[in-house]
RNA sequence: GGCGUCUUGGCCGAGUGGCUAGGCAGAGGUCUGCAAAACCUUCUACAGCGGUUCGAAUCCGCUAGACGCCUCCA
């Protein structure tokens, strides 16, 4: 029996705006798509929260054993930025700035994204396609949509009637939107726009002579519109009605309002069962902000090369930052908040280390099955992970009972709470414990600490405080902080 | 202007009709040669005003402030 059979899931619906009990499509096996990033530039802060929430996401449905296909896109191909001839697409004017080649600009950055994911041990999805490298099913999804009769061309353009769509389906189901509205309130300048109404959106777009990235198509040398690619991608490796849809919220309106519409157009069905939109991280107050510069990099962080930070910090402890807060909260990001975040960790991470020296006796005096199911519990609650990280502190603090004997356990009770603690610290949450990656030099560092107390307690034992203080001092300016306890010495690195 | 969200103790941040969230900081204690670290205990809340209710931080209304989307954006 697995284990998605026990736990009852509940996931927030965007669509729906309520928390609904999770059922894949297909029994014990889950389709998730996942908006990628746009690789003209590094990933900042804020787009690494909303692909850690999805990897929590996807490390907890593995773990209740569902079988999950997790497709993520990589956006190389450039995206209008305006509607109008004016437009400028983000990768072409970067490949311009640094005189590279569009693809060079797109595998420097696709690189730096796989790299930094690494470092916050996210797991790679199980398919990341490009868009460029489905340009042949864009331009079907764009005939398909044409002979139902919700696109036209236009000089070589083809754009979505929006108008036409929403006769017959409803368009807007998603941000809350409703048509009128939405042209009533259009302020656009509608001078010679190809379009037959401003809220209609390109499917395909002709190139203009210095647009380098191009693509035959029916139509014209051109490229593909801001929407077709994860319509595209999400169908042909998901099928046309599938579980789970995530990305920003940012996304959510027009890009996902856009999807939904194309999908429609095709298939007459709805898409996506559940959408899962995560919230942004903010710095002072503001969304993170590839454009506006508002943003944070991970390099930064793990340098500790910002000005609002004072010090580096691990991709572990900005993990743990991020999901001290639910996905679907706002976020501001701070060096305090941070600071109390790495002393949590570091709190949490050393009592699941003393667990190895715990001695067992006939009952104990927790329940660590209720306990454990209240970690379940946490996550089947729309992937509460703050309050997961609550219950893991509630353990802790048993922890430490043990160790200090006022507490006491069964030998079963013990192999079930390590491997729960074991289960969501590292498999669910992603996290790692730094101090465990001990290698070769940390060895020759441990000797060489063990020396120094050695002569510490040989100088404390003849009373010479004037040179264990030294030591003590010293040590703890180089980052090495020693512990005394009941069993003697011990050493922690700052 | 339209649509939507948020406002919790010194800070971060869950919860959402009656039951301690949690972390950090502060205070007290244990340990110590003195400390540090660690551990234990513990104080301070629900933006303002009005309403519904036996009971509201939680539901409703108004006010104030903040943010997001409406244009590429996670």
């Amino acid at each position: 029996m697995s284990l998605f059979e026990q736990q009852e899931l509940y996931v927030y619906n965007s669509l729906s705006k309520t928390k609904e009990k999770f059922s894949p499509i297909h029994p014990g096996a889950v389709g998730m798509y996942v908006c990628g990033p746009t690789v003209y530039s590094n990933v900042h802060m804020g787009n690494c929260r909303t692909f850690l929430s999805f990897d929590l996401v996807f490390r907890y449905l593995k773990q209740l054993g569902y079988k999950v296909r997790y497709v993520r896109n990589i956006t190389d191909a450039g995206h209008l930025e305006n509607d109008g001839e004016s437009g400028d697409d983000p990768i072409l004017k970067k490949a311009r700035i640094e005189k590279l080649e569009p693809m060079e600009v797109v595998q420097k950055y696709t690189v730096d994204f796989h790299e930094t994911m690494g470092k916050f041990n996210a797991l790679p999805p199980s398919i990341e396609p490009t868009a460029t490298g489905h340009i042949i099913e864009q331009i079907q999804i764009v005939e398909r949509i044409i002979s139902e009769g919700y696109a036209y061309e236009k000089n070589g353009s083809v754009y979505f009637d929006v108008a036409k769509f929403d006769q017959d389906h409803k368009y807007g189901k998603l941000s809350g939107r409703n048509l009128e509205d939405t042209i009533s309130n259009t302020r656009e300048l509608t001078t010679q726009s190809e379009k037959r109404n401003p809220q209609d959106f390109a499917l395909w777009k002709k190139a203009e002579p210095q647009h380098i990235m191009h693509w035959p198509s029916p139509w014209s040398d051109g490229f593909p519109g801001w929407h077709l690619e994860c319509t595209a991608m999400s169908t042909k490796y998901l099928g046309n009605n599938f579980d789970i849809h995530g990305g920003g919220m940012d996304l959510k309106f027009p890009h996902h309002e856009c999807e939904i519409a194309q999908a429609e157009a095709c298939n007459h069905e709805s898409p996506v069962n559940v959408w899962m939109h995560t919230n942004m991280l903010t710095l002072n107050g503001k969304k993170m902000s590839k454009s506006t510069g508002n943003n944070i990099l991970p390099g930064e962080l793990f340098s500790g090369e910002n000005d609002i930070l004072s010090k580096a910090f691990s991709p572990a402890v900005s993990k743990f930052f991020m999901f001290q807060a639910h996905y679907r909260s706002i976020l501001d990001f701070s060096n305090d908040a941070l600071v109390a975040s790495e002393k949590g960790y570091n709190r949490l991470m050393e009592s699941y280390r003393s667990l190895d020296n715990i001695s067992t006796s006939t009952a104990g005096s927790f329940d660590v099955s209720k306990w454990r199911q209240s970690c379940y519990d946490a996550m089947n609650d729309d992937f509460n992970s703050p309050i997961l990280i609550a219950q893991l502190f509630e353990a802790s603090k048993y922890i430490n009972g043990l160790k200090e004997g006022k507490e006491t356990i069964s030998a079963d009770d013990l192999g079930l709470l390590q491997k729960t603690m074991h289960d969501f610290i590292f498999d669910v949450l992603g996290l790692v414990d730094t101090t465990s990656e001990n290698n070769s030099d940390g060895n020759k560092l441990t000797g060489a600490v063990e020396l120094l107390i050695e002569l510490r307690n040989q100088a404390r034992s003849n009373k010479d405080f004037a040179t264990s203080d030294q030591i003590r001092d010293q040590l703890l300016e180089a980052g090495i902080q020693l512990n005394d306890g009941k069993d003697g010495t011990t050493f922690s690195l700052n």
